[in-house]
Order: structure tokens, then sequence, then C-alpha cells
DNA sequence: CAAACACATAAGTCCATGCTTATGTGTTTG
DNA sequence: CAAACACATAAGCATGGACTTATGTGTTTG
């Protein structure tokens, strides 16, 4: 199931922290991403790898480089699940709320 | 860290289906949350262990059965760090404004 | 109070997973 | 076109995690 695939992908920190800092820039190719991060390049292309798999993120190849970037839908998934708990969290639904109400200006 | 400790506690299939059946009503005791799931006793204790470690469910003893049930912010986290990235997801976006405007009602 | 019960913990096994080194594939460049 | 480069894949290893059986802890009941 893809939703396993996404939890799974998210599960491990290395791996938030590479779409963490795709998210945080418009594309990026996998060496760039591993400035900051510990990490050798097989195990980066390997997360990666997975990442992709669970849809997360996208690659274009430019060359001998292959751009990457956050997939826009890639949270959907988790989004949909969450939110049928929505009644369980109602204190930080405001948080959320606002947060949509931002994306709206 | 403790936003680490849900993704992992999430990862798991069955962990999210004991969470989901427990969310599903107002509180149920270990033996009872076996019932329809394929699993053993102790795993089931195990697996309850690691969604009390991560929040995500709290306990309360009475008599000889422990009952458990979901707690109100335990997913919390989880939607802090979505709605970071909620720009990348404004397709979906529509979902999630319709339940909280189900909410409302 | 001994047996039954609900659950937790211990200990061991098996498979998944994250890492490494080594090598392969595709692209650019001198 | 050979070397350098960016990245992927292969293979092996070590750890983690989900399961099992066995046993422990606390509570109820006949």
């Amino acid at each position: 199931m893809m939703e396993n695939d996404i939890f799974k992908a998210l599960a491990d920190p290395t791996r938030r922290a590479i779409f963490e800092k795709l998210a945080s820039t418009q594309s990026m190719n996998a060496s760039a991403l591993r400035e900051g991060i510990s990490i050798s390049q097989p195990a980066m292309s390997q997360h990666l790898a997975v990442l992709r798999q669970a849809k997360l993120v996208q690659e274009e190849r430019q060359g001998r480089f292959v751009h990457y970037r956050v997939k826009p839908d890639g949270l959907a998934l988790i989004v949909q699940w969450v939110a049928r708990y929505s009644t369980f969290w109602p204190d930080r639904i405001d948080a959320l709320r606002q947060t949509l109400k931002e994306m709206d200006q």
C-alpha cells in the first residue's frame, strides 16, 4: 500500500532531514543535498530512492546531474490519514486552520 | 526526539490498525483490541507500549483490565510537521478544508 | 488462598533496513 | 576518446524491530 510507503519513508530521521532540506529550495541535485548531512553518496542515493518510491519527491535529469524536488501532492495521503482523527486534536486544529487561512491570501 | 517516536510508531501497519480501531471507540482494553486483528497477546502488549511511548494513546487500569484510549493531542506533532509543507499540497488541501468545515457544525 | 484471568516483561529468532565498499551507467570535458 | 564526474546499483554486514514462547505481576473469584 502506498500509505505505508509514505509512513515508512518518513520514519527515518535522515530521510526527513533530506525532505526538509529539499522543501527549503526549488530543487537540488543529490550532491548538493549531501552538504551539511554527514552521509555517503550511495546512502544518499538510496534514501532518495525510498523517497521517490513513496512519491514524496520527483527527479529530473539534466546532463549528468539529477535534480530532485518535493512532489506537490506527496503528503496528501498523510494529510488525509491524519484528518480522519482531527476530532482528537481540538487544540492544535487552530494552528492548521490558521495555516489554511494564510494560504488564501 | 518525540517527533521521531511518533513517526516510527505509525510506520508499522499493525500499529496503525490498532490506533484506528482504538479511535473508533471511546476506550478498549488490550484483549478487546486483539479481536479481528490476528496477533498474539504479547505482540499486542508490545505494540501498545510503543504507541504509549509515542504518547499516541493513554492507559487506565481498572481492576485487572487496562483500558486504552487515543490521546487527544497525540497527532499534534505530525500535524505541525505536515503543516510546514502545506504549500506543497495545494490540490488536496480542499479535502482537509472540508473536514475542518464539517467540524464547525 | 489457590486457581483463573488480564496484561507486562524476558529472551530468543528471523527478517527488514541503513550503512559500507566496490562497481556499473550515463554525461561532460580536455 | 580517455579521464573525470554525478549518480545508481550490487553485495555484504550490523543493527533494529516485529514476532514467538515462556514466565512474571497484579487482580479477581470460587
